[in-house]
DNA sequence: ATGTTTACCGAACATTCGGTCAGTTGACAA
DNA sequence: TTGTCAACTGACCGAATGTTCGGTAAACAT
């Protein structure tokens, strides 16, 4: 088992501390949690937090960005800008279960940010920038008659999101792999369950 | 205009407390929202909400058992347990996309409850209880051949109340009605978005 | 006029919050 | 053996938290 979190023996650092921070935000909640539960579940006091991050606002930011520099990895992609717009759509789609899949708890605290400071203003901002370039894809798709016809467009962006989003409320690392998740999901979403 | 939350002139009720104060919850979430943010919303001082409701703790009960009882009226409703799997299983989607539109305020605090109390504990067994039940009808339409081959039904039932649920995170109120929108998320889910 | 009730205010409460800082510890270098 | 330094502790700060309580102004009842 490799030592990802910790150096040698004891002792943290910016990134160890940030992957217990997330951990325990998504189990609390970022404003139910306080630095004494970091502290705790980090296994040291208050204080030594300081020492390798800033605050808890900055830990909020650093995992904020994490998770949005990866959904926008997805969408700059030769791949999302290239084919037919259904196909582009079904690509964005799947690497974003992806990106979902591989920073989970990253993806997970963004989803669950309302904009309470100016670090989640600006997060919400970002993410909404992600959100109006699926839209158009979507737009695109129904445009070229390639979406079944009586559903809106920006009705279907957020269903469609909706679902891969609800993804970080159940999905547990190693249960399947992201892109069996990618499978299933876009079979429902674009095959339909029924028979 | 009806005074649905006011009795006369001026003067509030355990109602109208309740109900301004899911507004500022679903605002700020639960933990970041202060008994002073609530009294600014009112338009009254901090102790002045003693005087209707017990507490913030209760608010949150109140506001929890409000959205948990419109779910099971639609499970335990007749029209739940006749019929094809498949169609029981469509009329629950419509019935529950109904109540959470009639609802929204109160099914979307109850989705974003992690367990940070007893009262949230309480509401999130009462919730699993819901999703059981769902999870035993996809499982049955399944194992009926209504269901395209190949699906996991645990799968399904999450990605398909995922999809449901995603709808408190941005539907808002006179835009569509609750059937149109069931319409629509059916449409998607069981006919597929493919042409 | 008098008493009662309703709905509220202002001040205070114990506690917890995020954050600071002077000092300690233990591993390693010279 | 001594000095250095990264990593941490423990005591503490002012502000904010949820809640309580004594008082009170206005509306209503008698």
């Amino acid at each position: 088992m490799a030592t990802t979190s910790r150096r040698r023996g004891r002792g943290h650092d910016p990134e160890s501390v940030l992957s217990a921070a997330v951990g325990v935000f998504n189990e609390r909640g970022y404003d139910g949690t306080s630095m004494e539960d970091l502290a705790r579940a980090l296994g040291v006091t208050k204080s030594a937090i300081y020492y390798h991050v800033p605050g808890k606002e900055q830990l909020l930011a650093r995992a904020l960005d994490r998770a949005l520099d990866g959904l926008f990895e997805v969408v700059a992609d030769q791949r999302a800008a290239t084919g037919p717009a259904i196909e582009r759509l079904s690509w964005v789609v799947r690497h974003s279960v992806r990106v979902l899949v591989e920073r989970l708890p990253y993806v997970t605290l963004l989803l669950r940010v309302r904009g309470n400071s100016a670090t989640e203003v600006a997060a919400l901002e970002r993410r909404r920038e992600f959100d109006r370039f699926v839209a158009a894809l979507v737009k695109e798709a129904a445009a070229a008659g390639q979406i079944r016809a009586g559903l809106d467009p920006a009705l279907v962006t957020r269903l469609l999101f909706g679902t891969v989003n609800s993804i970080t409320e159940w999905y547990q690392p190693g249960r399947g792999t992201a892109d069996d998740l990618a499978d299933a999901l876009l079979a429902m979403a674009f095959d339909g369950l029924r028979v």
